[in-house]
DNA sequence: TTGAAAGCGCTAACAA
DNA sequence: TTGTTAGCGCTTTCAA
């Protein structure tokens, strides 16, 4: 220890909690050599005795050195840091995605921002300004709905960008999505494989994108397996499971013609319409199999019977998202709208226990 | 412009793209001003000639300069970032929380690093590390349950740490959490104050602190309304619908003394529990009321009736989580477990509508 | 094999 | 009123 005490009034050193942590000129002092052989030593390059490298090695885990990031990245004019702007917040469907991408990243070392927008303009600027501040080495834009928005702002000095469940005009940037069309085009197909013959489509509200593409897999499906769409049996609504009620009546009062089987255009949607069958004596899937969307599992769990639905893969998307932005920050050049595959789980909506 | 050229050849200068963020450097050399001067102007302090200021401020707009929080950072002592680790994919519980929380701190300027650990302890000291070389301000703790945990690694020098919906054997640290106790008091009051006299608790797994708090709560609401707990009313389980449908089943099959009011450990359980008396033919909430918990809305809203349920006010927590690490990065030492009021949010399965 | 020193972008104390 | 300069903690080149 080092014992030249200044003559001020008992500084209280020795004190529990450090003032500050420590640096590497500490190691340096402490363990007698210069700052340059320490940043050698705990660098692992360049050559040095290797008892020197052990002695600065221990001196630097005793004292809980810990090199300062920030310092590094001034230095390197990499941040190792990058940003997750989302226009919801985190929600279901963005969770997934920022969880699998923030695992990626993390295997990197690198630390990811959040910064939730609520929809607000002004405050996405905000956030977007504070990144810029931060000097982020990269950008991920999130929503709770997939459709198109506008570019986040002037993104600075060609800073990549990557919008995931989401997408924006930007011909800089890239975006991510799942692929609605091909989800429902597995939804149809399965229930055609299990030989169901008239299949109703209850969905959401049209403005989204998301419900205009799965009705095109649910067309383009039925064509594939040889079905064709009914009239009247493509009911588009509001994703509730109120909804999902409402359009078994509108589906089975007083039809002559009435549905084997549902697409439905989430979870909550179809777990009402399994719902309002039961209370009218129809069995799932017997009478009428049902496919949800979304994989949500604590509606398509607790749903009587379990839902077969179609997922996202949201976890992949993420990660995917995560795999791209390191291309991009490894300079790679990477743009245009990716939309990636769904898969489907089946339970017992579709296909009855053994 | 400044039209030295350098003879290299064709240097592909005004591309669109700059290669790096404009510096202070950069200003003060358009601005025809020293570094100094630029500081000033921009930090609004010191005095300048207001025709100095304005010209630097307005260069400094055209070039789009961002003062790099690294440098400042690294100056200060002070990253203005803090982290969150949550043990738990930021889930139903941990989200609501962050999502306030930094909402308070994007209002001072402080940025959040999201670290997810998912229970491993080797992901969660490797996040922490990570925080520590980051130089964070701060760090906020939560969890997916409330319960006990062991304290986050060697919080390097006094670094401030707070636990939210999460508690550790810390005394240096501050653990917020709801007052679950209190919630479940509220819960029966309000049973006893619509006239019912028979309140069954069904609810998690004992292992669950919350679980034996919201007991504790059922028993002492009980005997403040002057009601008793009664034998075989209190069902521990799981945290399902299904195992709210099979508690209906226990309590009112081939029972003589059957309950006129549920008192839910959470909204699934209260859901299944009105699934369950509705196919009985029992009216919710005239033969029967019912009181959940958590107020998830997606639960809530949907279960028929609507669910009234006892709200842990998440958000407030986040946000107040927020304050008190605010005090204690400027320094004001806060420790200990505080738990904060729950609220009630009365729907149709207590009060029939008008 | 090790040390010295420049510089990353910024602030603040001091000089002019 | 403005300019100069010493650091903040680190990496890296160059010199010893």
């Amino acid at each position: 220890m080092d014992n030249t005490d200044p003559p001020s009034p008992t500084p209280d050193k020795s004190a529990p909690t450090m003032r500050s942590a420590p640096t590497i000129r500490d190691v340096a002092r402490m363990a007698g050599v210069s700052i340059g052989t320490v940043s050698k030593a705990l660098n692992a390059g360049g050559r040095l005795r290797q008892e020197t490298r052990d002695n600065v090695v221990r001196v630097a885990r005793e004292i809980g050195y810990r090199p300062n990031d920030l310092a590094q990245s001034l230095h390197r004019a990499k941040s190792r840091t990058i940003g997750i702007i989302s226009n919801d917040s985190f929600g279901r469907f963005t969770f997934p995605i920022v969880e699998a991408l923030e695992e990626r990243l993390a295997e990197e070392g690198i630390a990811v921002f959040m910064c939730n927008a609520t929809d607000d303009p002004a405050r996405e600027r905000q956030h977007l300004d504070q990144l810029l501040g931060k000097r982020v080495d990269g950008l991920v834009v999130t929503a709770r709905r997939a459709d198109k928005r506008v570019p986040v702002g002037p993104h600075a000095h060609g800073l990549p960008v990557i919008y995931v469940f989401s997408q924006a005009d930007d011909p800089q940037s890239l975006s991510l999505l799942p692929d609605d069309e091909g989800g429902a085009v597995l939804a149809v197909e399965h229930l055609a494989a299990i030989g169901r013959k008239l299949v109703a489509h209850i969905t959401g509200p049209e403005h989204f994108e998301a419900v205009r593409l799965r009705k095109a897999g649910y067309i383009a499906g039925l064509k594939a397996a040889g079905l064709s769409a009914t009239d009247g049996f493509y009911l588009p609504g509001v994703w509730s499971e109120a909804w999902g009620r409402e359009a078994i009546g509108r589906l089975f009062d007083g039809r002559k013609k009435t549905p084997d089987a549902l697409f439905c255009g989430n979870d909550q949607i179809a777990r009402g319409a399994a719902d309002a069958l039961r209370e009218r004596g129809l069995s799932v899937p017997n009478d009428v199999a049902i496919v949800g969307f979304d994989n949500w599992e604590v509606m398509a769990l607790a749903a009587r019977p379990p839902l077969t639905s179609v997922d996202m893969n949201l976890r992949a998307l993420g990660r995917e998202a995560g795999e791209r932005l390191l291309d991009m920050i490894g300079g790679k050049r990477v743009r245009g709208v990716w939309r990636r595959p769904c898969s489907l789980v089946v339970r017992q909506s579709t296909v009855a226990e053994a």
